[in-house]
DNA sequence: CGCCACTTTGATCCATGTCAAATGCGGTGG
DNA sequence: CCACCGCATTTGACATGGATCAAAGTGGCG
């Protein structure tokens, strides 16, 4: 069973990694919609898959309503919100694999702003549209259930272990996480590309950017890490893991 | 359309305050099983009612296989679970009208053990009976990817809010928090009953107890709020919003 | 009445924020 | 190709919020 829209892609050069559709957070939805090949009889626009998104660009901006759920295919994408003093806060980043709006879902806007981190690309499910598609209602609102549970869970992950841990261990569990999501997706887990800036990271973990830059300077001296611009590379995966043991 | 649920226990005496059904978070679902009356023929044990827990008592034990989600009625419970180095962390807490289980929906078993903080009761939703209730499959997946979705709204929320803001400001939110669900569910915003201990609040805010103890007394000895013992009054809402906005 | 758990208050220390300056790096124009 | 500029990052010095340790106060319950 041939997985149609990861073919044409394989070796277009100078492209960044992409991740596999089997691997991809969609991958449930786009099943049941047959990738939404033409002879499948799904009415354009309800599946866009591949849609490039430049670097900088806003995939999504804050208050927009909701209409659609993305999947990121490659590249970066950060989420903007804003809080109560109207100061701009990184609340998450998105990877290959990862789904973009799902909170929308309920609130029938989107909570944050996403901008790409890079040259990046998207699949974009248009959720008003999926009635159209004429698929069981039955399986795409269970993959749907199961989506947004498992985004409680991860967001519950998170936030149990950003609050009250240290800057070392937040900054190892960051670079773990992210190791892992990329291990998850088929990716490399050693070789990372950290294309946002340390302001992004330092406001995501809540850290000043010193402090962020202090600490990964302090993890490679320690010959944890490697750290070349935005290339890093993990020596020493088991050392940031007994970081966040220890209390 | 009389509610049959709320009205059997309108006035037990010396019960605590119960949310009514209109404004609980189960009662989408709930409406779609009739209330589970027994007219409506959904089967026993899909939807138990009104189901005591006496204080201390443990509704959910941490990584027990997901079967249910569960409405609090009336009272509270915290939510613990266990960190990587297996010290015990408070995650959240239920009053009357909220939710607990709903991230066991994905991940089949539940992340957290809950207890009840006082003489408490719940409504119960047998989720793997569901199907057998006879009720269309729509109408409770509807409601669950509405549930699931403010569940997630309601996390990100959280998360950003907790996340780098000093302790003040973190306590003015807890506080405003419980003031604003307790108003929600239309009980007072005013009169707030923390039945948590301050190390609960403590471990919950990602703070030491000692510093949530020296604020609380700060907070009353500005006169914006009034503490004796377990009862809380809010003299000063705008005061406590107003810590939040500044940076 | 007295024990035990919880809470409050006080004193000290350290991690991390803040301010400031130096360094590095990419882009642009000459 | 180099000179210059602007921006991100790194590094240093210092201040401080909150953790930690210690001890006293408070209330519930047998």
């Amino acid at each position: 069973m041939p997985r149609a829209c990861c073919l044409p892609r394989q070796a277009t050069g100078s492209r960044p990694l992409e991740v596999a559709c089997s691997e991809c957070g969609l991958d449930p939805i786009c099943l049941a919609l047959d990738y939404a090949e033409p002879e499948s009889g799904v009415p354009e626009g309800v599946l866009d898959r591949r849609q490039p998104i430049p670097r900088g660009e806003l995939l999504i901006s804050l208050n927009q309503p909701f209409h659609a759920i993305y999947a990121v295919k490659s590249g970066s994408f950060k989420a903007v919100t804003r809080d109560l003093s109207n100061s701009e806060r990184v609340v998450g980043f998105f990877l290959p694999g990862d789904l973009i709006g799902t909170d929308g879902l309920a609130t029938e806007h989107y909570s944050y702003s996403v901008r790409a981190l890079e040259e990046s690309s998207v699949c974009r499910l248009d959720v008003d549209a999926l009635p159209l598609a004429g698929r069981s209602r039955d399986m795409i609102q269970d993959a749907l259930i199961t989506l947004l549970g498992q985004e409680v869970a991860m967001n519950h992950m998170v936030t149990t272990s950003l609050i009250q841990q240290n800057a070392e261990q937040r900054l190892a569990a960051f670079i773990l996480s992210l190791a892992r999501r990329s291990e998850i997706r088929g990716l490399s887990s050693q070789d990372l590309r950290l294309r946002m800036s340390r302001s992004d990271i330092a406001s995501y973990l809540g850290l000043a950017r010193e402090t962020v830059s202090r600490i990964l300077t302090r993890f490679q001296n320690l010959n944890w890490i490697r750290l070349r611009k935005h290339a890093l590379r993990v020596h020493d995966q088991k050392a940031l893991e007994q970081l966040s043991v220890l209390d």
